[in-house]
RNA sequence: GUGGUUGUAGCUCAGUUGGUUAGAGCGUCGGUUUGUGGUACCGAAAGUCGUGGGUUCGAGCCCCAUCUUCCACCCCA
């Protein structure tokens, strides 16, 4: 049988494991820095934690474990033979791999809360799991680096978020990221103008094609989705959105001034707005987009997501957003929360892409010895002992192999030291210490290869 | 979930309209060099051609199914 992995998911390297500590260290440093506090849930959650939280389709993707035991005998014989999926499915599986780490920080949140200090700053980086169709980018299993505030409903703290996005990216050397922002309530009182809630989604995808296609085809897009040609002229000024962030705020402004809901909106994005142009951005850009729309439910107020530069296939890089009752499902009021996410993983492709990855030393030993045999070996180890508690990475060649063996085992891990200690030099109790660079050797006493090895 | 695409040695790939024992480069191992790596030369091992069916006198090549890869849609990190 040949060895596999099931599809969506990756072996990691020694070289593809330092380049990943590297962002996830970067990305570590950055929360704390910002306050926030390392927390850590489990792999899989009851069911009914994470079902029904992101939509229908989210649903779809959660992968389900089958519940121990013999599992179908406590199944509906009926929804069994008329091959009910769903609901049998209820009935034999319990338990489900997390599909983000928002909601089961939210659930966290409730079953804590006595010993929480509010406003509560975590942040948690932890593989997820979807049940999704792989391609570029999309994977099935992935990590995310969250951070969320929840207990506050400050704008400040949308603000602060937007901050550490271009600390982030610029830490990484990825410059020129775009940060989008919208918000819910713009959205909601959009969806009042054209007329219906359902239509809501098929509008902003059609208006998002604008620069595609061009104004007339996306016009004709709505038309056929059922938007009606009233309220296509009514939403005309969302098709000006040339102009810069505080001149879109304007024009929404005036096309939402019937909706106290919008205008709510407009005002919390232009706190942020106007917040980032005080404080400025390093190498990120902020953008008002009235498309970005984000398919999980639980969003209520601002909502972000974070594109590659130009020029890089890749699809968002970071998304988040402000949810006003996530905790309410699980039984605590009035508790709002905000918060974003970094995709490891496809910040791993920009970066290799765009070939920002700095030449990570990998964990390798200092200095080989070379094995001649039991007692040379001992007298080997004997030194070892004293470079590592030096902290100096000293190993021996396992086996008494052939020198040739052993010397291209250390040309091939790149060790920059070989030391020889065959049966002359321990018996005149030295050793011959190899530059592999240089190809230079030398012999020298024990306490003098020590200091040379420092 | 929908549509398309890919699979030949450890890796990257050749393989003619279907025709004997399926090839190369790199890597691995051995030797030239039994206390000296990187270079060079010589040699060897390694493949049920993704898997299972089918068509055919004959299948790596054609057909079907399935798995996998990558891509688009959808959705998203």
């Amino acid at each position: 049988m040949k060895p596999s992995i099931p599809k969506g998911t990756r072996d990691f390297s020694p070289s593809e494991v330092a380049n990943r500590s590297y962002i996830m260290n970067t990305i570590k440093t950055a929360f704390e820095i910002f306050g926030f506090q390392p927390i850590e849930t489990p792999s899989f959650e009851n069911s009914s934690t994470l079902m029904g939280k992101y939509g229908e389709e989210g649903d779809r993707l959660i992968f389900k474990i089958l519940n121990s035991g013999d599992f179908l005998k406590k199944a509906d014989e009926q929804l069994l033979t008329d091959k009910e999926s769903i609901k049998v499915t209820s009935q034999i599986s319990e338990k489900a791999l997390r599909y983000d780490l928002t909601v089961p920080f939210a659930r966290y949140v409730v079953q804590h809360q006595n010993e929480i200090t509010f406003p509560f700053k975590r942040y948690q980086v932890q593989p997820v799991w979807r049940a999704d169709r792989p391609q570029k980018g999309r994977f099935r299993e992935f990590y995310q680096c969250d951070a969320d505030v929840v207990g506050s409903k400050s704008l400040w703290q949308e603000a602060e978020f937007i901050q550490l996005y271009d600390t982030v990216f610029t830490k990484l050397g990825l410059t020129k990221t775009t940060i989008k922002i919208n918000n819910r309530k713009i959205l909601s009182s959009i969806a009042e103008v054209i007329g219906a809630q359902d239509k809501l989604i098929d509008f902003t995808v059609a208006l998002d094609k604008l620069d595609k296609i061009g104004q007339a085809k996306v016009e004709e897009e709505m038309l056929s989705k059922g938007i009606s040609e009233e309220a296509i002229q009514k939403v005309q000024p969302l098709f000006n959105f040339k102009g810069s962030n505080l001149e879109n705020l304007e024009a929404l402004e005036q096309l939402l001034a019937a909706s106290e809901e919008g205008l709510q909106g407009v005002k919390e994005l232009r706190f942020v707005i106007n917040a980032t142009t005080e404080l400025g951005l390093q190498s990120a850009n902020l953008e008002v987009d009235v498309t970005l729309a984000r398919g999980l439910n639980y969003y209520t107020g601002a909502i972000f997501e974070v594109s590659a530069p130009k020029g890089v296939k890749m699809g968002s890089i970071g998304g988040g957003g402000r949810y006003d009752d996530l905790t309410g499902i699980f039984g605590m009021k009035d508790v709002s929360g905000v918060g974003i996410s970094f995709g490891l993983d496809r910040i791993y492709l920009v970066l290799e892409e765009l070939g920002l990855f700095k030449t990570v030393d990998l964990p390798k030993p200092k200095v080989l010895f070379i094995n001649f045999g039991y007692t040379e070996g001992l007298y080997c180890m004997k030194v070892i002992s004293e470079l590592r508690k030096q902290n100096i990475k000293a190993e021996l060649y396992p086996d008494a192999a052939k020198m040739k063996k052993q010397m291209t085992y250390a040309n091939n891990r790149e060790i920059e030291y070989v030391v020889l200690a065959g049966s002359q030099e321990v018996e005149q109790e030295i050793f011959t210490l190899k530059n592999m660079i240089t190809g230079e050797q030398q012999k020298c006493s024990k306490p003098d290869l020590i200091k040379k090895l420092k």
